[in-house]
DNA sequence: CTTATTCTTGACTAAAATAGTCGGGAATAG
DNA sequence: CTATTCCCGACTATTTTAGTCAAGAATAAG
């Protein structure tokens, strides 16, 4: 997982989905404008967050975006999954140079903690962030989910 | 903050200091061969991370990089934030264009998010990592530690 | 003192990712 | 029909990341 500012643009923009889409669907044009993104990026974003499943589109004047779920379902992780794509996992994959199993070591460890800021940001989601809360108690990280970020 | 493949070049690199460096210091030579990491390329990561004063140096032959403090008080936030420095800070800023004080919001909502993960690892030390777990029990997450992940 | 080692610094380059542009389409509401 | 809006691919510019290179300063060891 990585944060960038892509991320960032995509949260926002489905952020703005599910304060300003109602009944009616929001257009990119709309959102380009509250949020000062470009459309033909903003385009791009929603290619990506459409094939995640995690809008719906409809063509046609009046047309644009809506949420494909509830915001109260649709989590932080999800969407910066959905256009952060893939987390290269460059280093000493099929070569067998991994001195005193080392290179492999730190390579896990980090995917650990990546596993980790994931499973933390899939408790946090849309709706959260409308009700002012960044995750609901009920959805508590607990101790137990660091039993596996350690050194192998 | 950012999380990208920098930072997990700086973090592989100080666990492979805190891991190899006994009373001797470690050189950026042995580091680059075991990690697989451009010498050149740490050249420039240890000195940020110098300036950040997690590390401390000797030169001359057998000279090389020790921890500036045990691996127990090195937090994995720090290593990151030596490295990743500047979050940009890019929209709406001096600009008072924030219509509906929307662009602001969604702005200060990432701050906030980005906020709870720098906490979440600023509780992770390289002690912690060596000893094969991701945190220290008595510092936990609390809820109340959310309560400023808002809209604004 | 000399030498090899190692950090220190700055400028430069190459490659990749990010952000944005452009132009042509296809669907569809009015 | 026509304007609106999504859709899609190719292209470009900018920034970041990763890596190179060269010169120099400190110092341990012979």
């Amino acid at each position: 997982m990585k944060l960038t500012t892509r991320g960032r643009y995509a949260v926002t923009a489905m952020l703005d989905l599910a304060i300003n889409g109602g009944s009616r669907p929001v257009s990119l044009a709309d959102i380009s404008g509250r949020q000062e993104i470009s459309l033909s990026y903003l385009e791009q974003l929603f290619a990506k967050l459409r094939r995640g499943q995690l809008v719906t589109s409809a063509r046609g004047p009046g047309g644009g975006y809506r949420l494909a779920r509830s915001g109260a379902e649709i989590y932080v992780a999800e969407i910066i999954d959905a256009v952060d794509e893939s987390v290269d996992v460059t280093n000493c994959q099929g070569k067998g140079n991994c001195q005193q199993g080392e290179t492999c070591l730190t390579h896990h460890l980090w995917e650990d903690l990546s596993g980790q800021i994931h499973d933390f940001l899939s408790h946090i989601s849309l709706g959260d962030l409308m009700d002012g809360r960044g995750r609901r108690p009920s959805q508590q990280m607990t101790d137990g989910a660091f039993q596996t970020l350690s050194i192998r």
